[in-house]
DNA sequence: CTGATACTTCACCATGTAGCGAAGTATTGT
DNA sequence: ACAATACTTCGCTACATGGTGAAGTATCAG
């Protein structure tokens, strides 16, 4: 599977787009090292779906999977993720409103 | 054309995860009010094709177009990237790294 | 009015993405 | 050995994306 050559930010983005993923990453976070099934399942997605999620992720750095027997438990590995934010700091300046109401405001995104 | 209805956050990220349109952004940051043809000209982007990236930042709200006479007049509209950014703040925790650093990481993305 | 300029829309192409069922591989349980 | 489990890969469909050139619309200059 030859990848273009975007760049790592290009592909954390573009990761971070699909509610799918995001939720995925929100799930890692408060459950570390699940495996894919487990993932899949409260989805309603199959497993080759939730492989195409996982490999986009995997591709962005954003997780991590280790295989022990026939299982994966998968992680969250957050470097591109600072990345990203990093970018997004670069409007800090141009930004009014304080980042604690806002957290607040995309909450519900993570249900 | 039927507009999928994807959320106002999955649209940031996709706007996002495009180097052409964060060039965009970035430039517009520190030159406010360029028209279409002064965006297009140094990407070697045809008019229609900036555009399609015009109408995808306008989507997500990350810009504002005023047409005066017959040029346009493109400004960044940042309440979409706080939100974005209010998401990644929720990892805040998991990081290890300052910030600080990364930015310098990502600055050559400017270019 | 006529022509140039600035943008907009249209039709099209190539490629990428998200999902599925089916089939394959590797590990565990009996 | 055999079957079930857990993942992986394959082939396919449907649709979105990023780009182009050609044609259309609106404004400005002479």
């Amino acid at each position: 599977m030859v990848k273009y050559q975007s760049s790592a930010i290009d592909r954390t983005f573009s990761a971070l787009a699909d509610p799918t993923r995001r939720h995925i990453l929100l799930r890692l976070k408060d459950a570390p090292g699940l495996s894919v099934s487990e993932l899949a399942r409260p989805l309603s997605l199959k497993l080759p779906g939730m492989m195409k999620h996982l490999d986009v992720l995997s591709d962005a750095g954003l997780i991590t999977r280790a295989k022990t027997g026939r299982t994966v438990s998968v992680n969250l590995s957050v470097g591109p993720m600072q990345e990203a934010m990093a970018w997004l700091q670069r409007y800090e300046r141009l930004w009014t409103v304080s980042l604690d109401r806002l957290v607040a405001f995309v909450e519900k995104d993570g249900e």
